[in-house]
DNA sequence: AACCTACTTTATAATGATTCTAAAGTAGTG
DNA sequence: CACTACTTTAGAATCATTATAAAGTAGGTT
């Protein structure tokens, strides 16, 4: 559980203004016990019923690409209309469960390892992840 | 290079009638020599170009979506606000341009076996899919 | 060859996520 | 307290995609 000096003081490291939006959007992020994923509407809809504030989309918008940027979220590649975020930002991998739209980690311990046997000329890999779909059974 | 005549066999085969729209599509995605990445936009550029028939969008859309449901081609997971598709339908995996949005096929050989340790009860796996985002080297 | 019917195509409108705008508000410094 | 650069905001704009409903067509039937 961390609390509002630790957010302000995450902020100001990193060159992020600590205003009043963007400590809710911490609390809404980073207090709780396991890693969240999220997409924007999913954490507007938290911030109206949490937080006393209200906070614009626009904003919701900014300073989630913001943390995106600073690395405080990651953000995760499924092909959807919607874009999906993790509080979880070390490497690792994903379930995403097609029945439910939810995500799952996947640690990278709990992947062998990749080798990549092949390269490209000129270019420097960024990362490597690995989604896993999954469905329920019938 | 294939031929009008082994579309129309194809879509027939499928269950779609093998439409002027649908054997023009299938020109411009199957008739090279290698597998093709694209967005709706690009097939949409090359089909206004390279045909003289003028094929709407929605049909595009229409065409792109039907051939994805019966694995004439196959949908990639990038976090893009587009969606980018493939005409490798084999089990396979990507790298992705970050400095020009290009795709590049991965084989699954040129990765050495995915080992997944954690399992998710209740579901089944429904694909296992690698994505290397790479950039230019500065 | 005209006919029928279900499947297709099409232009256009509608939707939904995201980004832009420019005006009002605020943090941090002096 | 004043100043300035950074933020927030409501609402408009944009862009990809999907829905609508009217006109067109394939493929079988007479």
């Amino acid at each position: 559980m961390e609390n509002k000096e630790t957010f302000i003081k995450k902020l100001r490291s990193s060159g992020l203004r600590p205003t009043r939006q963007r400590i809710e959007i911490c609390r809404a992020l980073y207090d709780r016990k396991k890693t969240f994923h999220f997409t924007i509407n999913d954490l507007a809809k938290i911030l109206k019923s949490k937080s006393n504030e209200k906070i614009s989309l626009a904003t919701i918008y900014n300073t989630v690409c913001a943390f995106k940027n600073i690395n405080y979220l990651k953000e995760i590649s499924i092909n959807s209309n919607k874009s999906y975020f993790d509080t979880n930002v070390s490497n690792h991998h994903h379930f995403f469960n097609e029945s439910t739209d939810e995500l799952i980690d996947l640690k990278n311990d709990d992947v062998g390892n990749i080798k990549l046997k092949k390269k490209i000329p000129g270019k420097k890999i960024k990362s490597v992840e690995i989604l896993v779909k999954i469905k329920d059974n019938n």
